[in-house]
DNA sequence: CACGACCAATACCCTCGCGGTATCGCTGCC
DNA sequence: GGCAGCGATACCGCGAGGGTATTGGTCGTG
């Protein structure tokens, strides 16, 4: 006999929409996101919590929240809908005449790294084509879970390596940068708290998952290209991989954080993954 | 904003269909399996392999055969039915008002840890209910994947962590496990190119993943106890964690067996699990 | 305190997607 | 060549799922 069977499982169009109503909580919001009215929506959340026999929202009238149940489907369903996407992305790909790897890597960082492990993997036998997917912090993650990329370069404690396979690649001590001037630059090394101390140089704030920047006094930024040049005006200060140095200017000031956690690159790819390529590019990095 | 939407995905009825009928290899079979008549499902798949713009099947009016791209969507879809499987059961049981906690271990493996852990654990101040699933080899990471349990029990390398986050917990050499009064008995250690030698008693066949056995001399089993009466019996020899060595009789010799790999046994639970029970479970084992 | 704004739920209708039965067409095997 | 096996096609009927109109309950507000 062959592995157990599914029944009756929920469809993704309910999941679909519970996360909508979830993100949203508020339907009519959120069936105008679902390009679709509000009544069906209704109707069908009432029937996923039937067919589930659990209550997911609070409703009261006026507004609606998620039950301690919900807050879970809302997790789950996002890893579930992934998984579902993954597996339509990657089924298409593996049909795809050339079959490349996608490579994630967040803009900018340990762009050294990267640019030897394309060098020698390319010199590999049989080495494939690959696409380097660059992105902004946090992404790398999500793209290897929908399937839009094969590989993925990330960056602990930065990103979360959890439900992936991965491999150490470097390790690396970071260093505050400040501006050129600044009556820190001169110093042998500072401390954490030091520099979260000066007030007149916030650091600054990166988007969640979300997209969405948390509260704070500091500058917003997407990329290390804004950070550096946020630095440079005078208007924030950082701590950040010592492997970032040679992107910086003459107008930027380096001193060394003994105490700043270290960050480690690693390579990770989703667990299971088959692909011949990815595994030799994974081989390819470890021996750099 | 909020995170991106999920638009179009397959939906996990065509999933559970292709798995079907990828399993059986035969539409007629698999529709029977599905209990649905066969002209249906011949075209779901056909228009999912029109919506994913991907051929999955090779017909030939007599068999069919996965491409390529249906291995890969076999092997996709069936982790995403199971996401889609763990969403509504950890959704159901976050509901039930006593919310225990489901611990899966391999029947008869690490018993002293075990049940080390639940005093351990049950000592603890906030401690819920915990029930220990008790299961075959190679089943714990399927009932993880399915939300069927909460944490589990592992032992690498006989069992894979990949897509679990993990904490190690005990290692230990592995014995040889013979009749009493084998020639080999009274050694002080044998190699595992010696145990493989003996042809007069053939290691076990334990069962794959799908419930089917590999072709092989050994006689088939399904557990340890089992094992051991074979063994007992003088049917069978066997390479084990010396922590078995308690649930052996007069009727079994054990001989060290220093070049066999060594077993780790684990404790492992889903990625961005936020059970506050599972941490503390995990911590309590971590301490042990 | 009454009125209006807001929002989810209900009532009702209609379409088309999905499943069922009957049948065809192809292929390999006595 | 005839038959058996299997997937594809043709056609039909039902009901799940989506749309519009409306209700009902609960806040703000003058």
């Amino acid at each position: 006999m062959v592995s157990a069977g599914y029944d009756e499982l929920v469809e993704t169009r309910e999941l679909r929409y519970f996360v909508a109503v979830a993100e949203e909580l508020h339907f009519g919001r959120a069936a105008q996101r679902l390009t679709m009215a509000q009544p069906p929506l209704s109707r069908a959340i009432q029937q996923l919590e039937r067919r589930l026999g659990v209550v997911l929202l609070h409703r009261t009238a006026r507004a609606i929240a998620l039950t301690d149940a919900g807050s879970v489907l809302l997790r789950e369903a996002r890893t579930a809908l992934d998984a579902v996407e993954a597996a339509e992305r990657r089924t298409r790909r593996a049909a795809a005449d050339q079959p490349g790897v996608v490579l994630a890597a967040k803009a900018g960082a340990s762009r050294e790294l990267l640019s030897k492990l394309l060098d020698a993997y390319a010199a590999e036998p049989g080495a494939v084509a690959v696409e380097v997917m660059l992105c902004g912090p946090g992404e790398p993650e999500n793209l290897l879970h929908k399937g839009r990329a094969d590989v993925a370069l990330l960056h602990r404690p930065y990103d979360t390596t959890a439900g992936f396979d991965s491999e150490d690649l470097h390790t690396e001590q970071q260093v505050a940068v400040l501006p050129a001037g600044h009556p820190l630059a001169n110093r042998a090394n500072v401390s954490l708290a030091e520099v979260n101390a000066l007030t007149d140089l916030p650091l600054p704030r990166w988007p969640g998952r979300d997209g969405s920047y948390p509260d704070g006094p500091g500058p917003q930024v997407r990329d290390h290209t804004q950070l550096f040049q946020l630095i440079a005006l005078g208007l924030a200060c950082a701590v950040v991989p010592e492997s970032l140095r040679n992107q910086l200017s003459d107008d930027h000031a380096i001193v060394p954080m003994p105490d700043a956690p270290t960050v480690t690159t690693v390579i990770a790819w989703p667990p299971h993954s088959k692909s011949k390529a990815v595994a030799k590019l994974v081989r390819t990095a470890t021996r750099l």
